[in-house]
DNA sequence: AATGCCTGCAACCGCACTACT
DNA sequence: AAGTAGTGCGGTTGCAGGCAT
């Protein structure tokens, strides 16, 4: 027995909204804000709308400070970055991005960002092309142990001037509670690196046991060290990205230029090995565990480390 | 000009989580 | 503790417009 839906949907009117329906939603919601409940809002503006599709419109469309397309370079990075690092957690991708919707974000990934970054994009010569991105790429240079890809430092976000009665987590207070609720992927407190040999660091246990490889994460080596660093479980993030990757790559026998360094790494993808069809051996997948830095109270002050150059690729992708 | 394909985006769907009773 | 309602989120779908043939 499933749950009893939200609304009839026989009886709501779904699809495109009408100007008059966006301008009843918004001055409603100026005047009086949501009243924190959804499902209640449509009958009393005398909307025929499903409270979700409602708050749908609301959050991406019609609150104040949306921004809507024109994606920035800087904001192309942040979104690849955070992508590599943290998967498909649009919400907590688009809290990096002020103005953007998770909806936005998700769909400028799946329509562009994704083809471009491995060069399915159709050789269309939009006004971007010619921009550089790399600019605040950077390759820690004094990371020598592992080579890990580290966060560029991101920008202090400044928080949207937002007055209604919903959370919102535009501040990085917020966001670090927001990681924290996401299941235990980010401990509550970050603990320094030298913590790691703390027995109650705390880890996913997903992260720690896949494919009944066990990862000693006390280890002295220093990529366990990173890995305990990072503090937040990547299990899910990981194996949809590098089931994605390892489906391009085996399609691409050329090296996706500027992004070597998913190559060049010792345990990096095993070709070979990868043809199977299965899902790839953890053990090859850690290295794409990116280190998401330790979220403070000053929120992201690292930032992953993408390769200089490493995203050429997504404005000039592999010709033919 | 007509047709079919492709792309981008808005909106929907269903599930998980949380708060409340 | 269990059930229910509301919310948030990621994945998916449907459609309109642009593009190629």
């Amino acid at each position: 027995m499933g749950r009893a839906p939200c609304c009839d949907k026989n009886n709501v009117k779904r699809g495109p909204w009408s100007p008059e329906e966006d301008a009843k939603l918004k001055s409603y919601i100026e005047q009086n804000g949501t009243g924190g409940n959804w499902i209640a809002l449509p009958p009393k503006i005398g909307l025929n709308r499903c409270g979700k599709s409602c708050r749908l419109r609301w959050l991406n469309y019609l609150r104040p400070n949306i921004k809507h397309g024109g994606f920035s370079d800087e904001e192309d990075r942040i979104i690849c970055s955070l992508y590599i690092s943290i998967g498909s957690r649009w919400s907590i991708i688009a809290a990096q991005l002020p103005g953007r919707t998770d909806n936005d974000i998700k769909n400028y990934w799946n329509t562009r960002l994704k083809k471009k970054l491995f060069g399915k994009q159709r050789q269309k010569q939009g006004s971007r092309k010619g921009k550089e991105i790399n600019s605040n790429m950077v390759i820690s240079n004094n990371n020598n142990n592992n080579q890990f890809p580290c966060w560029p430092e991101l920008p202090i976000l400044q928080p949207i001037p937002y007055s209604n009665d919903e959370p919102r987590f535009n501040d990085h207070s917020s966001i670090r509670k927001l990681l924290i609720k996401l299941g235990g992927k980010f401990s509550d407190e970050y603990q320094p690196i030298n913590e790691a040999t703390n027995p109650q660091y705390p880890m996913d246990n997903s992260l720690l046991m896949h494919h009944n490889s066990p990862i000693n994460l006390i280890s002295s080596a220093p990529i366990d060290n990173v890995l305990a660093n990072a503090q937040y479980n990547m299990d899910r993030a990981a194996s949809s990205f590098t089931a994605e990757l390892e489906h391009m790559i085996q399609n691409n026998q050329q090296k996706l230029d500027g992004l070597e360094f998913l190559y060049d790494q010792d345990m990096l993808i095993d070709k070979s090995a990868s043809t199977s069809g299965g899902s790839m051996d953890w053990d090859a997948m850690n290295p794409f565990v990116f280190p998401l830095p330790p979220i403070n109270d000053e929120g992201f002050q690292q930032g992953v480390i993408i390769q200089e150059g490493a995203f050429d690729e997504l404005r000039y992708p592999m010709a033919q």
